[in-house]
DNA sequence: GTAATATATGAATATCTGTTCATATATTCA
DNA sequence: TGAATATATGAACAGATATTCATATATTAC
């Protein structure tokens, strides 16, 4: 497997998106559909600051998307490859 | 999607497990076979000391295993989840 | 216009992480 | 036995990261 130092930064910094149990739980409420930081914020038991904090850095990565209608921002994901590396790491975890 | 905090941990854990770029070549060099410690020091231009640790945190969370032969040890990835996940996270990076 | 609401942002802080260095353990060779 | 080699490990330090708090911006309602 030969692979360049950009492209294993790049790698990484995807999986980095993913290392943290908030985002990993962030995401998997955008899997049901899109939502707005407040909601976010309130399904995972957390301030409207940090959430939209985090978004920040999953919007920047491409992994979700904004989308603003009056004083609300929704967010979903960006496109199926985080629902997929999602779900296979689920498997990874679940048969471990 | 339902997600136990649990499951939310172990599934950062696994993803923080691929959120370096140092561990994302190591693994890259072992998707071509096992190898000592030595070799994948010297191919990651890392002391033996620094991989030594990393392959300490990856075998602990059983992505990659261990072989002793005479005084070496060779590590190989443990099963194809790892590098599912790794070639799947490059698509989306080339793709991006 | 002002007040209230939703989100974003910067600075500060506490925690986590990766590497280095020194040292320990285990194995082979002489 | 002792020297050399391969790997492992603990402590320490530097750099990264997540959250909090205060504040800013934008939108709606009055």
């Amino acid at each position: 497997m030969k692979l360049t130092e950009l492209k294993a930064i790049k790698l990484a910094e995807l999986f980095s998106a993913l290392s943290d149990a908030s985002r990993i739980r962030l995401i998997s409420l955008l899997m049901d559909g899109e939502k707005s930081v407040s909601v976010l914020a309130q399904g995972l038991g957390m301030t409207d600051s940090a959430v939209s904090h985090q978004l920040r850095g999953l919007r920047h990565m491409r992994l979700v998307r904004a989308r603003k209608s009056g004083r609300q921002v929704f967010y979903s994901l960006d496109d199926d490859h985080v629902s997929r590396l999602f779900t296979l790491g689920l498997d990874h975890v679940q048969h471990g």
